[in-house]
DNA sequence: CGTTATTGTGTCCATAGGACGCAATTAGTG
DNA sequence: CACTAATTGCGTCCTATGGACACAATAACG
């Protein structure tokens, strides 16, 4: 196929093995590779030609063995997505903020840096799958910002998933800045172009965005959007409760 | 490859294809099937048994002729693809609201409904590509619902950036309902209840989420929260603005 | 030192997308 | 009313990918 997707076997697969702790050898031949290099080759493939290039096959010349080698470490190919993505996730950033405000919006900042590091992780973050341990820990830090926000579970939960959601389509967009990319801009731009009547919101838009320059804030202005959101919500129950006793 | 992306030239092409008026035919035998048929082929397969399963062969088989055939029709896969997106999309919601609240609260559930018709939209729809003509009419009808907004063409186009991100990610999760999608829900409880002091606001966040019972208004949840903030900082502006005057 | 699990790797297969070629078909044209 | 030429349906063939298997070489352990 073409790409994406994977059978829900495979994607539970992939969970038990992130998780499993290595076992100790005992018989046999000492291992010529280990996990970690295997997924360094493979994260160097993806960052320099897109997650599209990472193949068995190239993923095992640039280790300078065979394909059917690497099947030794990892059970597939979506053991190996999974790998990548919690190796190059990393540890998070931990904001020693107090107030759940800036902390959040440097957690927030702190994923969108490790993204654009690696902006093949974005396709694998959303793919369905079971977090591993540093994408654990990530979300633990996320929620860690939020204790002294007084939120439901629930809403801290969407809150997270409302803020990496953001952020990953900030960062979809700018990795579309490479020479093929801005081809499909040019070509968004002559479609808007010839049929301005069709759209005409979206051509003022666009050209009064082109006009303020690039703006580089997208990311800051969206979470301060959603932050300052927050912010109304809390102020809003604080009153009400206040007001009920 | 297991999934997901398609090179750069595809992506162009797919577009120009989209585009691209029906040509008057002259010669030649008429043709057997139409574009929207093989469209809408494809549509029933990725409903029935998701985006993987729409292969040039299997879309060919429903339609009682061979691969082939498919690609007098189609130029290749990614086409395939656009086709599939602009199509599912539909014409979007017209919302008679007048203020921009309502109006982008309905544009929301509005793109929300549709992608959970077609949970596949959203795989094509973040991936890289140039909207068709139905995607576009959608973008301009959430341009449409902020005329009234006071905001300049950049932050709009942000903040439909930002909706869409969030109803995008919940349409993932709701997706996920299936039952081998429950097995890795069920796989995250039993990592989280076995290393609970590894991650402990997670999994308490979890435990108070599961109590609430399945809150069902995440997504007016965070389009709340987003709408909010936009009415904050229109506030702030707004009185910035007039104490400056 | 033999037993036995484990490693490296070659061979073989299915499925995908897609290039090419060619016969059958039919809108215009003289 | 043929004749020309474009266009359609579709069989054949090729390449890449993930992956199952088989098997010999290797090394820890009793």
């Amino acid at each position: 196929m073409t790409e994406g997707e994977v059978d829900a076997a495979s994607r539970v697969a992939a969970a038990v093995f992130l998780w499993a702790q290595p076992s100790g050898r005992r018989p046999g031949p000492k291992p010529k590779y280990t996990l970690d290099g295997i997924a360094e080759a493979a994260i160097a493939i993806a960052d320099e030609s897109g997650l599209d290039e990472v193949t068995m096959q190239r993923v095992a010349e640039r280790l300078g063995t065979t394909k059917m080698a690497l099947y030794r470490y990892v059970p597939g190919r979506a053991e190996l997505d999974a790998v990548m993505l919690d190796t190059a996730l990393g540890a998070p950033v931990v904001a020693d903020e107090a107030h759940w405000r800036p902390a959040l919006m440097a957690w927030a900042t702190g994923v969108h840096d490790r993204a654009m590091t690696h902006p093949w992780i974005v396709e694998l973050v959303q793919r369905p799958h079971t977090p591993g341990p540093r994408e654990l820990a990530w979300f633990e830090a996320g929620l860690g910002a939020m204790v002294e926000l007084p939120l439901r579970g629930g809403e801290k939960l969407d809150l997270l998933t409302l803020l990496v959601g953001h952020v990953m389509s900030l960062v979809r967009q700018r990795d579309s800045s490479g020479a093929p990319e801005q081809q499909l801009a040019a070509n968004l731009a002559s479609i808007l172009a010839t049929r301005a009547e069709l759209y005409p919101w979206t051509a003022s838009a666009f050209a009064e965005a082109d006009d303020d320059g690039a703006r580089d804030d997208a990311l800051r202005f969206g979470v301060e959007r959603v932050l300052d959101g927050v912010a109304s919500l809390v102020a809003e129950r604080a009153a009400s409760s206040s007001s009920h006793s």
